[in-house]
DNA sequence: AGCCAAACGTA
DNA sequence: CGTACGTTTGGCTG
């Protein structure tokens, strides 16, 4: 029977895969709304039904250790014997996992006394010669051995349980140089740590196939021993008793007796409600719907067998040129009116080429500057008609870097992705692919000189970005949609100006700097090291915990994972308690260096130009607003007089006038006024009464003008704190006075303010209802552990709740207000340009003669972007430096 | 080389 | 026992 003919029998190795998932995926972002940890679970099913996508086994079954006992521990007691206790996060996924496979239709097998590889090989053995194409996937390299020409491995690789490597006889040879029944031997020589089987010294790897090569097998070889030479050979005779042990152990066995043939373990249909009650119990949302779209195609398969529409695979990829091409963009944009997807291929930061595609064609373009041969394709990427695109941003900077533009950036599924799940790290192409679609993009792997896989062409790329549009769009709901589509998708082009614009940096000013404060870290060490006796690393926490705790005898602060903590807070209560000079030295000495660091990465990301060039990461956090990195310019220091030292080495650009900045006040506290309607605090922001002075007068109940300086600083950390989720002890540990005090505070706040109190009750309670908070415009942050049985997830998911409307919105209505001074700008055709957004702030290089009407337009968009039950309060300031120009 | 924890800069 | 980030460093692990 040809291979393509014979059924296909799949065997897991339930434990090692899971124990492998475990460790591939982060245990703290898997857990369900009762706490327990899921991520081996998921990991598992995630491969599984890989695997029956692109495996398609007719039968099939996952074999289970039933405990760390077998054969094998009775006769060699220390077998597996340095496998620590079972993680706890890990204890309890097993039965749920199996839970789950039982719902998927999946048999799982379990055989007293002998271990799941046994179960495997059996399985193996008899499914090759019962006519079956075999594949058996492992953790465990033993079942190399158990590889023929029916039999195959799958091998998790380093990164994970989602990608298995493909061992046959071939890749084994290939890898090892030796057979795969050879292998066994091979490990029994080498040892293997993690089942506590030790080696002959001094045989690794390679010795132990050469050895191979030379005689055979492991009998031969030890026939042979006296044969061998050096010190490898008496090794090898002193401890060849070892060896026979560990093949002793290492031979899989494959006669067990099972209660089942290859045979009966043909696949069982999916119980859909039962898969659902289970999913629903582990919180697996995508994967359900992933599990459920294979239900579909396989009872699909079963109604409609002979009319079954030909499964969705990538189209062919056309290469175009010329009239060819503008013909196919022509029809299948509909004259530009349908979006297309689209890839910019890169290589050396140039552009190279270009995939477009329809649903059910692609096209590939090369590209080349000064080539005029694709007018038609400058023409419809400039243009508005809309493009799908996936990691929009980027690809735009590197198209206008070879002087081209692109118009119609109409959705960017990374963003519709993040907006869908705005927690945890960006998602790539690849990564949307294997999530969304449960499809696997090649991609070339950059460790690789010579690529076992051929990368996608940017035109299968394109396409997946197409799809992905259609999916996300279905997934979106209205609010987050809206977003998208109002928001995110319009600012991508201003962010990616304002990347490529940078900002001027003075490298003068950077070195002095540097300098002094190198002299400063230098000349407070000498001293701190006087202090104490002898000389240590003063920016290991470890060396300073020795100094502080033990040496010195200080009392024990605050502890953390590795003791106690060295933080200027602590350093400060210590000081307090037990004052010494090393204490202050020691911030002295932090402080210095802090600033130097932040200097240096500033200064090494000075471009020829003396400009600087921060990357925004629009995708990058939980509640909507925009990270910097690379270098973070939102971080630059300020607070202090040495900080704003720095801030005045950012200097307005060559041929322009000054820097201009805008920021908002009190932002949050306005939208929270607006949020929770308090009458109070709305008249508060409407006075134009200071605010902290006016709620001050409020609490203390005393007259504005007689609030003091300490009553002031008391009420604006309440206030601030807020919206934070501030506890009577946070506030009273900030303001250093006793809880009882901070209690009263804040009891004497929410009586004037109540309002405010019900708003942020109300906000974490909705949520708890939605599972969601959703700022002003419709963005939504999802929450899992509001409900959680743990007291430490469950408050800090409040806390994140109560503030997530309040952040985000700010950061929704700043966005807004750079998206129409952008547009104002480019309307009015002025040369002044938005340089830097840092959260409540813009920075502005401003070009001449434009001062006054950039001004304009700066206020009139910032104050106007959001219409709330209280003015938005604009401040405006120019100045030659980003120092100066503040206010 | 790659990861984590600690520390600290900003809004 | 206050939210949201990014970067650097030390120290450990593979």
């Amino acid at each position: 029977m040809p291979d393509s003919e014979k059924p296909t029998l799949l065997v897991i190795d339930g434990h090692s895969l899971a124990f492998r998932a475990f460790y591939a995926l982060p245990v703290d972002s898997f857990q369900n709304r009762d706490g327990q940890h899921t991520n081996a679970i998921h990991g598992f099913l995630s491969m599984l039904i890989l695997l029956l996508q692109n495996e398609k086994p007719t039968h099939l079954a996952v074999a289970f250790d039933i405990s760390r006992y077998s054969f094998r521990t009775r006769e060699y007691p220390e077998y597996k014997g340095t496998r620590g206790e079972t993680p706890p996060e890990f204890v309890g996924q097993v039965p749920l996992l199996q839970e789950a496979l039982h719902a998927m239709g999946v048999t799982t097998i379990t055989k007293e006394d002998y271990e799941a590889d046994d179960i495997l090989a059996t399985l193996a053995s008899q499914g090759a010669a019962d006519g079956f194409k075999v594949f058996v996937v492992s953790g465990d390299r033993d079942a190399f051995q158990m590889i023929g020409p029916d039999v195959t491995v799958l091998y998790p690789s380093a990164r994970g349980v989602s990608e298995l490597k493909r061992y046959d006889r071939d890749a084994v040879v290939e890898r090892y140089g030796i057979e795969p029944a050879q292998y066994p031997d091979v490990a029994a020589l080498v040892g293997e740590t993690s089942d506590n089987l030790i080696g002959v010294d001094k045989v690794g790897e390679k010795t132990a196939v050469k050895w191979l090569n030379q005689y055979g097998s492991l009998d031969a070889i030890l026939e042979h021993a006296d044969e061998i030479t050096g010190v490898v050979g008496e090794k090898l005779r002193e401890q060849k008793d070892r060896a026979i042990r560990n093949r002793k152990l290492n031979r899989l066995v494959t006669d067990v007796e099972l209660p089942v043939r290859p045979a009966q373990l043909v696949r069982q249909p999916i119980n859909v409600p039962a898969v659902r009650e289970v999913f629903d119990k582990l919180q697996f949302k995508t994967l359900l719907d992933r599990v459920l779209k294979i239900a579909a195609a396989d009872q699909g398969a079963d109604a409609v067998a002979e009319s079954a529409p030909e499964a969705a695979g990538i189209p062919v990829i056309h290469t175009l040129i010329d009239e060819e091409l503008a013909k196919w963009i022509n029809t299948q944009s509909d004259h530009g009116r349908k979006a297309l997807g689209l890839r910019v291929q890169t290589l050396d930061g140039a552009v190279s080429g270009f995939g477009l595609a329809a649903a059910t064609e692609t096209v590939y373009v090369p590209w080349a500057a000064d080539r005029p041969d694709y007018t038609a394709l400058e023409a419809w990427l400039v243009s508005d008609s809309p493009k799908v695109m996936t990691g929009a941003k980027i690809q735009l900077k590197i198209a206008r870097d070879s002087g081209l533009d692109i118009g119609g950036i109409a959705y960017d599924t990374m963003l519709a992705g993040w907006l869908l799940r705005p927690s945890g790290k960006a998602e790539t192409l690849e990564s949307q692919v294997d999530y969304y679609l449960g499809e696997q993009l090649q991609q070339s792997d950059p460790n690789q000189l010579v690529p076992e896989t051929e990368a996608a062409s940017p035109a299968t790329e394109a396409w997946y970005s197409l799809r992905l549009g259609d999916y996300l769009s279905e997934k979106l709901d209205a609010g987050s949609l809206s977003v998208l589509e109002t928001i995110e998708m319009p600012l991508v082009p201003v962010l990616a100006t304002m990347e490529r614009t940078g900002i001027t940096v003075n490298r003068g000013i950077l070195g002095r700097l540097t300098a002094d404060l190198g002299a400063t870290a230098a000349d407070v060490a000498e001293k701190a090291f006087a202090e104490i006796g002898r000389e240590i690393n003063l920016g290991s926490p470890k060396q300073l915990q020795e100094v502080l705790f033990d040496q010195l005898g200080m009392p024990k602060t605050r502890s953390n994972k590795t003791g106690f903590s060295t933080d200027a807070a602590s350093l400060a209560d210590l000081q307090d308690q037990n004052p010494h000079p090393f204490l202050d030295l020691l911030l002295q000495h932090r402080d210095a260096t802090k600033l130097m660091q932040i200097i240096a990465s500033i200064d090494k990301a000075v471009d020829q130009g003396g400009r600087v060039h921060t990357t925004y990461e629009q995708a990058g956090s939980a509640t909507g607003r925009i990270a910097s990195n690379d270098p973070n310019l939102q971080n630059v220091p300020v607070k202090t007089e040495l900080g704003r030292e720095i801030r005045s080495a950012f200097e307005c650009g060559a041929g322009f006038e000054t820097l201009l900045t805008a920021d908002y006040s009190q932002v949050e506290m306005r939208i929270m006024a607006h949020l929770s309607g308090d009458d109070g605090l709305i008249e508060a922001f409407n006075s134009g009464e200071d605010l902290h002075r006016f709620v001050g007068a409020r609490i203390f109940h005393v007259d504005p003008a007689d609030v003091t300086p300490v009553m002031r600083t008391k009420v604006k950390a309440m206030s601030y704190g807020l919206a934070y989720g501030l506890s009577a002890f946070g506030l009273s540990k900030q303001l250093r006075i006793e809880v009882s005090e901070a209690k009263a505070l804040m009891t004497d706040y929410f009586s004037r303010f109540g309002a405010v109190r019900d708003y942020l009750r109300n906000v974490v309670e909705q949520a708890r209802v939605d599972g969601y908070t959703t700022t002003i415009y419709g963005r939504r942050r999802p929450f899992g552990d509001l409900t959680s049985s743990n007291r430490v997830l469950r408050d800090n998911a409040a806390r994140q709740a109560l503030n997530s409307p309040i952040q985000g919105s700010a950061a929704d209505i700043l966005k807004l207000a750079m998206i129409r001074i952008d547009a104002d700008m480019t309307e009015r055709g002025l040369d002044s340009r938005m340089l830097l957004q840092v959260h409540d702030e813009l920075v502005f290089d401003v070009a001449a003669g434009e001062l006054e009407e950039l001004t304009a337009i700066v206020r009139d968009r910032m104050a106007g972007a959001a219409d709330l039950r209280v003015p938005l309060d604009v401040q405006v300031g120019t100045g030659a430096n980003w120092d100066a120009a503040a206010h």
